[in-house]
DNA sequence: GACATGTGCAACCGTTTGGTTGCATACTCT
DNA sequence: AGAGTATGCAACCAAACGGTTGCACATGTC
């Protein structure tokens, strides 16, 4: 059951968790007091998570605080970026469009 | 089954589909033949694409030409965009540490 | 040492997922 | 009209998912 990132987010649940510790590092029992799921269904969630490594855990004294790492988000945005490429060139495209039609107005214009 | 893009974009096979007819429109049959499923179970996974949105069809005859809807991408792209914000202001931080490192480096050197 | 607290893990359960096969429907061509 | 092709849909199935409860194991506090 090899998960990746993108299975990570796909549960709205674990992209709320993932909202809440990037401000600031939790321990799961803070996490779970913000949904009506039981601890340990969010201590499963943040299992799953850190297989992913979209979190690391930091154990002080008998809590352990979850935080993101934030690099592993940017590996959505680079398997994004064929994408990106995609819809920038779609607005060329409609760029120049628009730009013809405007010559064409113009010209009809002149008639 | 209310589905969203997160959940079109998790399955690894619709991850390839949306690559593949990202550069252009396809029928069913012809995506199928870049994957070792059945012609049915990619037809599943356009079913799940098209609810979400994330792909649209147009018919041309007896055969259906499945195209990606880019804009679609940009979802994940804004809410991309809050992490974004996170991991440029922590290369701040980084320059700032860096810059702090150069200028005790240099204080050093001074002595 | 005794007790409370924070956490993870295992077992169980209903639902969803991703796949299969078989069949129905719609369009094209001769 | 009949044959062939493109597609979607329904029924079924094993596996995974997301949740629960109960318990074990540490780490603190008295």
């Amino acid at each position: 059951m090899k998960r990746d990132i993108f299975q990570a987010i796909a549960d709205p649940t674990r992209r709320a968790i993932i909202a809440l510790i990037a401000i600031q590092a939790m321990t799961p029992n803070t996490i779970a007091e913000h949904f009506d799921t039981s601890r340990q269904a969010v201590s499963k969630h943040l299992r799953i998570l850190a297989e992913c490594e979209v979190i690391k855990q930091e154990q002080k004294g008998r809590e352990i605080y979850y935080q993101l790492e934030i690099s592993k988000m940017k590996e959505i945005d680079e398997w994004l970026e064929q994408y990106r490429t995609i819809w920038e060139s779609r607005y060329e495209q409609l760029d120049t469009l628009l730009a013809e039609l405007k010559q064409q107005e113009n010209k009809e214009l002149k008639i």
